[in-house]
DNA sequence: CGGTATAAAAATAATCATTCCCAACATCTT
DNA sequence: AAGATGTTGGGAATGATTATTTTTATACCG
């Protein structure tokens, strides 16, 4: 069973161009993918998002992973997280809502503050950039870190 | 001639261990990296200011700005910007201050929106983080992308 | 349906940023 | 001055991601 979606065009389009037949097939893989990512409320990393799909399906390739997590990136239908750290972060939730890495564990969670869009407004009227969006990252120790270092005062 | 600084005790410190004799020294290496940093706007990355370095010290190793940038991050003097893009870049302005990265060129800015301190306060209040700092990244295109792509329309 | 074109996957190689390691050199301590 | 300690440069190693090539799956058309 194939599905089509719409491309949920984001960044730069072209006016000119946007052909009206650019729509992802949802192979067995990206499903999977997506399922799996959808599950979880951890912000998994590519390789961690691998990980869990090789349960499922075994035979998948690492740039599997890699390749379709982009390419629904751009299609809008998963956020690529470019938080601190060193590998990047996927989440199946789309709406814009703001992060929290912890500087122990690397972990990322979601922060339930309301989002201020219109800080996009302010930014655009300071600057000469065309303002497209923003997104919020906070900073701190997990629970689970706090645990570990009791000894530790942090400041 | 060497200076000493002292360290802005930044994130964990274990105050039964807070020696008073953790100074970073100044080496003609740091000395210089710092003054090229201070030099621009631009946020370089480590490899462009190991370039704008070697210009002044033509021995200088890539290895020596990369672990010089990441031990005067951990003692305040400069800020190691995590923010999208493949590449860490960095910033003589330690005061807290938002960016916004072009999607075009990867090239950040500086935005000079007020800063929400109270934020953190917030997410505190809304999470089991013991939260530390936060910083907002924008989105944009830069204004020589812009005119690079007239014909395209940005949505 | 069968045959061909097209898209995607798997496997593997290549790239890029960053970190690690170590021998040589510099600075500090006494 | 001599030993201890810190820092550098150069190069190798690592880790994440991307690119390339071959194979497999799906779509398209008669
Ligand atoms: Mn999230
Ligand atoms: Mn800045
Ligand atoms: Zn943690
Ligand atoms: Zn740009």
């Amino acid at each position: 069973m194939i599905i089509f979606i719409p491309p949920a065009t984001s960044t730069p389009v072209n006016i000119m161009e946007t052909k009206p037949d650019n729509m992802i097939r949802i192979t067995t893989q990206r499903q999977i993918i997506l399922e799996e990512l959808a599950k979880v409320k951890t912000h998994p990393t590519a390789s961690e998002l691998y990980d869990m799909v090789r349960k499922r399906l075994p035979r998948i390739g690492l740039g599997t992973v890699y390749r379709n997590l982009e390419l629904m990136a751009e299609n809008g239908m998963i956020l690529k997280l470019e938080v601190g750290g060193t590998q990047k972060r996927f989440d199946a939730t789309t709406d814009t809502h703001y992060h929290i890495r912890c500087s122990g564990c690397g972990r990322v969670d979601d922060i339930d503050t309301p989002v201020m869009d219109d800080l996009v407004k302010e930014a655009a009227a300071s600057s000469s950039y065309l303002v497209q969006g923003h997104h919020v990252e906070f900073t701190g120790v997990c629970p689970s870190c706090q645990e570990k270092n009791k000894d530790v005062t942090y400041q």
